[in-house]
DNA sequence: TTTAGCACTCAAAGAGTTAGAGTGCTAAAT
DNA sequence: ATTTAGCACTCTAACTCTTTGAGTGCTAAA
């Protein structure tokens, strides 16, 4: 394994991601960073093969890089891209300025990178973890049934139903509300855990067995809190490429099947997952390319792009890289002024 | 057009939704219902064809229904199998008991209608209209900031965060508090208008012109409250079918462009509609079965699938009437006790 | 009015051909 | 010891040609 064929499997690489079709020994003997004969790179493509670089359709195609030739072009061969400026521009106002919510902030980063990549968008929103409970509170609302209701300092607001097997008097609920309130007021999001509330649990039972359906709910609802929601734009481009199975693709939209999973198990910094290399996830062929931003220096979501192995990922990866840097700046900017917009839910 | 003719269109239909290729004159002669020579079916099918009813897709081809042909057939000549009692059996071990939550009960029938039809489900949740505002709230949460509170009678709560322009002190929140109270409490959400929120706008605003925020807030839950969530699932198994067009079922599944147009038009009863009959539904060459369910013997929401226009309407139509009426059955038996699901929102 | 018979049409499937891109191997050149 | 040119070989994709069979419309007899 020398440089030479390093470089010609850069090169079958870059022009695979181009055409799409299997390039074969002549093409690369055109290119301009190339100075040796047709011959001597079909014998170093050979071996390329050998390697388990390289893969050939069939007998007389050109050839086409295998999952670990994708893997070694990403992880060492590839020349990503630099953005120029006004690309740069581009996105910033795709992006919106300092005042946009950040929710809007990663659905217009969805959308950018939708337009530009031509393939689906994947984005969490930030999770609030080192944000407190600002305000939990119960509110009898029918016949042995109470709606508590949940706060963030950072604005999420959760609420549920819990039917009790009796009514709370007065200086019931009142225990209750105060006692929730001290134990929960100003508590962080990543404090809060199952124990937490088994201890609650275990504390108010003792003052009032039918109180724990409401410690529950409330043990519920810190769960949402914690949970990222995970969405996904622009999955229809994903029915364009034929290197993808249609069938899958539609699955996937509708289940989201192991995407989540997927996430959960990126590190920081930009990543490439090929489908190959994981279980569980619906599409086969297809290659996850996420980043995660950060708010006030912590991890708070990820952003990335869900596309056929074949995507041009010397272009791609220094939009997302750019991207996730300019929201975790924009995130981190002004923590304290809260932009609330709506949030509803339907019980029956 | 005499009783032959519509005998024979009826067995072309039929012949067709069974095979899926074009019927000629010798298979329906061969049919047990049909006593004449296939030379008497060609000149009936000729006639059916100068009518309307029927097509060719070449020369030498058999014939397929035309739209006509599919509309007579369903409006008369279709003669609907009863279902056994095995399949209703089946069919409630799916739905799930009298103590099915609601929104459970509609994701059932949805997919028991996927599994049954191979085509995509399609289900509206019920909406509360004719239950009314039990319970509205205004609790402060945070500088300027204020949560509003909306719980109905059958157990929707929807709440929302509003910042005002300046804080609230404990009298005006009284005066609003009591002032809402006063005026939506009981109030059917049919009732809940645009108009009416108006006019309280400009009653609160004699009070304290800031309040107005609070009252907007409101408006939109009431909307929020009213809207009907429209759900497609199973829409991978259209992609099977080769008489819609992928791409355009791909789009449909992205946007469900004119879903929720269609299904507001439908009145009740079981109805099919066929996309060509309709302007923007995207799915050309698809078929629109749905039926009403009925909550205490009002409407509350709609059932049923989209699959290709050569649909086994026979099956499928005693199947989604069975379900719609056993759904209402069991949303209309006990609506004293509410069940409580969960409800959550979350913003930044 | 219905039916049998027959010539005709057309799409789909298969067979055969060609063109071209790409390969591996060998022997000469560097 | 590498690299290169040359050449025979392979395989697919596209094209044409032919065959097959289902189905029709029309005509004339029942």
């Amino acid at each position: 394994m020398n440089s030479r064929k390093l470089k010609i499997l850069a090169a079958v690489v870059d022009e695979y991601i181009r055409t799409g079709e299997p390039v074969g020994s002549k093409a690369i003997s055109k290119l301009d960073n190339i100075n040796v004969s047709a011959a001597t790179i079909r014998n170093d493509m050979a071996a390329l093969e050998q390697l388990g670089y390289l893969e050939q359709p069939h007998t007389s195609a050109g050839r086409i890089p295998t999952f670990s030739g994708y893997r070694l072009y990403i992880d060492e061969l590839m020349n990503p891209s630099a953005l120029s400026d006004e690309e740069k521009c581009r996105l910033d106002r795709m992006l919106g300025g300092k005042d946009t919510p950040e929710e809007l902030l990663i659905q217009n980063a969805a959308a950018a990178l939708t337009e530009i990549t031509q393939c689906a968008a994947v984005v969490t929103n930030s999770v609030p973890r080192f944000s407190v409970i600002s305000k939990v509170e119960v509110i009898p609302t029918g016949k042995r049934l109470y709606v508590i209701l949940l706060i963030t300092s950072n604005g999420s607001i959760k609420n549920k139903a819990c039917r009790l097997e009796f009514d709370l008097n007065h200086e019931q609920l009142e225990f209750f509300t105060h006692y929730i309130e001290e134990n929960l007021s100003g508590v962080s999001v990543d404090e809060l855990s199952e124990e937490m509330f088994d201890k609650m649990v275990a504390a108010v039972s003792a003052y009032m067995v039918s109180l724990s359906p409401l410690v529950m709910g409330l043990c519920e609802l810190s769960e949402d809190l914690r949970q990222q929601e995970l969405t996904v734009s622009g999955s229809e481009k994903l029915l364009s490429c034929d290197e993808l199975d249609k069938m899958e693709v539609v699955k996937f939209i509708e289940h989201k099947n192991g995407l989540s999973d997927l996430l959960e198990e990126t590190f920081s910094g930009i990543q490439v997952k090929f489908s190959s290399e994981t279980s569980n996830f619906a599409i086969g062929n297809s290659s996850l390319i996420v980043s995660k931003y950060r708010k006030c220096n912590k991890e708070a979501g990820s952003l990335g792009i869900i596309g056929p192995m074949r995507v041009d990922y010397k272009k791609i990866i220094p939009y997302i890289e750019y991207l996730t840097q300019k929201i975790s700046y924009l995130m981190s900017g002004d923590d304290e002024d809260i932009i609330i917009t709506d949030t509803t839910a339907d019980i029956d």
